[in-house]
DNA sequence: GAATCTCGGACAGAAACGGTCGTATACTTA
DNA sequence: TAAGTATACGACCGTTTCTGTCCGAGATTC
C-alpha cells in the first residue's frame, strides 16, 4: 500500500482550499466540506486536530471557522500529514521505544529507515502553498525545485 | 501511517535471507520463516506470490524450495512490494481508471503523483543485495548511492 | 435568546490486515 | 511404488484500522 489515509488527503485538500481562499478571514467546516463532498464532520474532527497542533487557528461561534495558522509557504504537507496520521514509519515495527517484538535479526529496517527519511524529506519540501498553485496542472512545470539525496 | 504492510517486510525480509545464503539450491518458507520467527504458511503464501511474479523459483518436492530468480542485485524493494502489495499510490483515489467518485476538483493529487513517482523511485532504487550487505548497519556508510530529482 | 459554529467523546459499519486450516499437487528418495 | 517433504491455492476467521455518524456541550455573533 504506502498510502496516505483518507483523513490526511482530506486534510491536504482543506488546507489547500483555505491557501486559495486567503480573503476570507475564517471558513467553516461546513463549508469546505460541502466544496469537495466530503463528510462535513469528519473534516470538522480533521481540523480541529490541525488546529490542536498549531497549523490552524478556529473561531467559534457564528461567521467563524478555520484559518491558517502562517503562511501557506510555511506549512509542509509533512506537517499536515504528520499531525493528522500521527508519525508514520515505512516499517511496521519501528515502533519507538522497543523493535521488532521478536526477529532481532531484523536487519531490514535499517536500510527502510533511510527510505523513511527521505520520503519524510520529500513531503518536507512540499508547501500547502505548492498545492495551491496547480490549477492548471498540465500548463506550469516549475523545474527541480528540491534535490533529495539518498544515502544508503 | 504511509507504511509497509508486514507481508512486504516479511517478503523483503526472506529475500534478504536468500540473497545472503547464495550457496543454498533452494531454500524452503519454512527454513526462511524459522529463521525469523514468521508463522510459515503466511511465508510461504508471500513466496508463491513472488514466485509468481518471477522475482523467485520454486521447486517443489523433498529439497525443494525457493530461489531468487535472479541477481540480488537485479531485484529492487520496489518490485517485491509491488508484488506483494499491488500497486500503491500515496493518494486514496488515483484508482486507475476514474479519478475520484465525487470531487472532481480534488487537485492535490497532482503534485502527489510526483511524490509517489520519487518514493518509487527511491524503493526501485535499493537492491536485495543492499539490504543484504547491510550486516553490520552501523559500521558501513556508502556515500550518496542515488540521487533522487523532485520536480515539483 | 436564537442561530451558527467549534469542540470532544462514543460508537457503528466497513474494509483491510494477519494468520490459520485443509486439501490438492509435485517431486524426491528409499 | 509408497512414503515423506514441499509447494500451490482457496476458504475462512479474528483483529485491527479506517471511515463516517450521532450527540451533547461550549463559544460567539446577531
Amino acid at each position: 500500500m504506502l498510502k496516505l489515509t483518507k483523513k490526511a488527503d482530506y486534510g491536504l485538500m482543506a488546507l489547500k482550499y483555505l491557501a486559495e481562499h486567503p480573503e476570507k478571514p475564517a471558513l467553516s467546516a461546513k463549508e469546505v466540506a460541502d466544496a469537495y463532498g466530503i463528510p462535513a464532520q469528519l473534516l470538522a474532527k480533521i481540523l480541529q486536530k490541525l488546529t490542536k497542533t498549531g497549523l490552524l487557528r478556529s473561531h467559534a461561534g457564528m461567521n467563524g471557522g478555520y484559518a491558517l495558522a502562517r503562511d501557506a509557504r510555511q506549512i509542509s504537507a509533512y506537517e499536515v500529514i504528520h499531525a493528522i496520521d500521527g508519525p508514520f514509519f515505512i516499517t511496521s515495527c519501528t515502533k519507538g521505544a522497543k523493535g521488532c517484538d521478536l526477529t532481532p535479526s531484523c536487519t531490514i529496517k535499517e536500510p527502510l529507515a533511510r527510505v523513511n527519511d527521505t520520503i519524510a524529506g520529500v513531503l518536507k519540501s512540499i508547501s500547502i502553498q505548492d498545492l495551491a498553485e496547480h490549477i492548471q496542472p498540465a500548463a506550469k512545470h516549475h523545474e527541480a525545485h528540491g534535490l533529495v539525496e539518498l544515502t544508503i
